[in-house]
DNA sequence: CTGAAAGCGCTAACAA
DNA sequence: TTGTTAGCGCTTTCAG
């Protein structure tokens, strides 16, 4: 008594037709190629019959899934939900869908679960992490798999990618701290072995030099990881070096957050002893004591931007890979003022 | 020159026997109908070809997907991401993979979603949203899809669910409150329409009294939504409308957000004129201005839960609906303290 | 324009 | 213990 799923023969023995017929005919891709009434009748017995066509059987005979795979290194971190909506927001009308999974930036990890995506079958990679390593972007590229890079972008290997304009965020977070007045401006940059932190790094010495600032090397100190607690040791450890200075660029919001805590440890008033930009706009940053000014990245246009480049690439495997920047924003908030003593 | 991916029958005839033999030697669950060195030999030579089987092919044979659904309200609501993970912690190394679609809390897209994710074949369901209409709950019963229910209960309708002890979560924060002194406490509750709300608006009501607190039906307040705007607008509602309080019992953290903003504008100072408890313990509560007092939920632990009762559920389809409650946890941070009148 | 036939890669009776 | 056979539900040549 459970009423089976009805499949394309059913559809067909009750039009009277060929299952190859009601295929060709459901297919909007393939109608073209049937007469428009018989068309019409199957797609209506179709209907009646509540038929579903099995992605599954279509999927074993293309060698399709329609799905992608969305590597990021943790979905708990609040940069990449957006990140996820926007890829899905183009993605689902184009009739893919997404398989997520989280690195916690561990390159075995990270290596196992691109795997496991690829047993899968995955049409495409998002690849948002910041440490995958060469070989392995090397031998997807052999392997001919479409890829695309999120916020990072790919020295050496001729990758897709889509990334905020670091470069910019840079400059305005530098200009609106000079704008104030602070001329020794701290950096604690993202580590160095992410292509992001680099260009960061590399744009705030620029930032600085050309506004004629105080240029010290000592100013500038790379964090072992984008977290708080990384964000933590690399400010304690720029206090405890000695040199003076008014502002910190943070490398992003979760760095800027350990600033936070050194603060409170320290007694240090933010922002009138020290002024702080963070780089992501995250939610809730004008919640903070004191709110948190920062740069805004549009991170829900990254992922859609990434998704469309990503069904370019599937779509026309042997097109030049593309390089996508988007711009950025800053939103100054209580935690940058004036140096304390102009 | 493309190397062809290898196929079970390549195996097979490399290794000089049939591919059902192959097959067996493969699958760990037929592995002992085969004799140990045959298996061995196979299992060598699939290695050595870089043999990896096709799920599709498999899953249209034994008519699995290998996948889940997960249906959410919205990805970016920082509550989400931890359940997510949670779910996915069981599900990879059961060997199924999860498809997450966002409903915006929109009836007619949570519908339009869950058929999308039902043509996709997905083996069961876990539902974290609010308002999932019952009609829609009944067809997924009738039609025998396995699903657990995240957060919310099913009144009328036998589905299993997980949901974390409101009852006591409201209670933790009613005692910590009496305990600093107040008497008047507020509760901007959930909305009326989600079971969430409901039960945490009733534990409120029986906790006060319970204590002999004053029992004001002003002092309850249902929001619109579950959202910072929803929990500004109750709150200006209750400032406006006259009662006297000293502390509010927010229906959860955004909502507590919410009555920040109020406070802001209104030149309240918080915890000193009046004492906020959120609940959720979303993160960087610690970081507010005031750090924000909450009730903590084990998110990820929901989501594993969730997902081993799912995989329950679809291995013995007749099992009874079990409905789990998970502990919950007072976090004390600035937001709250004494009233300012002893 | 439609039907016939074959097969995607794998698994599961059944037979030997 | 292994091989044989058949087929999951669909698409796609190739004929007609």
């Amino acid at each position: 008594m459970t009423p089976q799923k009805p499949t394309l023969r059913d559809v067909a023995s009750a039009a009277g037709v060929h299952p190859a017929t009601v295929s060709r005919a459901l297919n909007p891709e393939t109608r073209a190629l049937v007469k428009a009434p018989t068309a019409r009748r199957v797609i209506r017995i179709a209907e009646e019959l509540g038929y579903r066509p099995n992605p599954i059987a279509r999927q074993l005979k293309t060698a399709k899934s329609g799905t992608i795979g969305l590597v990021i290194p943790d979905l708990t971190n609040p940069f990449f939900p957006p990140i996820v909506r926007g890829v899905e927001d183009i993605l689902a009308p184009a009739g893919y869908s997404c398989l997520i999974v989280n690195t916690d930036n561990d390159l075995a990890r990270e290596r196992a679960q691109i795997d496991s995506l690829r047993f899968r079958q995955v049409e495409g990679l998002i690849i948002a992490t910041a440490y995958l390593d060469h070989p392995l972007l090397r031998e997807l590229q052999r392997d001919g798999v479409a890829m695309v890079l999120v916020n990072r972008r790919s020295d050496g290997v001729d990758v897709p990618s889509v990334t905020p304009d670091d470069v910019d965020g840079i400059e305005l977070a530098v200009e609106h701290l000079a704008g104030l007045g602070h001329r020794r401006i701290a950096h604690l940059a993202g580590p160095g072995s992410t292509s992001t932190g680099a260009v960061r790094a590399r744009a705030f010495r620029s930032a600085v030099r050309n506004r004629g600032l105080d240029d010290d090397p000592g100013l500038v100190v790379a964090c072992a990881r984008w977290s708080e607690d990384a964000g933590a040791d690399a400010l304690r450890q720029l206090l405890d070096a000695g040199p003076s200075f008014t502002a910190v660029v943070a490398g992003n919001d979760l760095i800027a957050l350990g600033c936070y805590d050194v603060f409170a440890e320290r007694g240090i008033s933010c922002p009138h002893d020290i002024s702080v930009v963070g780089i992501n706009n995250m939610p809730f940053l004008d919640k903070l004591g004191p709110s948190l000014t920062s740069v805004a990245v549009p991170h829900q246009q990254i992922g859609q931007e990434a998704a469309r480049m990503l069904l370019e690439s599937i779509r026309e495997p042997g097109r030049a890979a593309r390089a996508v920047t988007l711009s950025v924003s800053l939103r100054a908030r209580g935690s940058t003022s004036q140096p304390r003593r102009g």
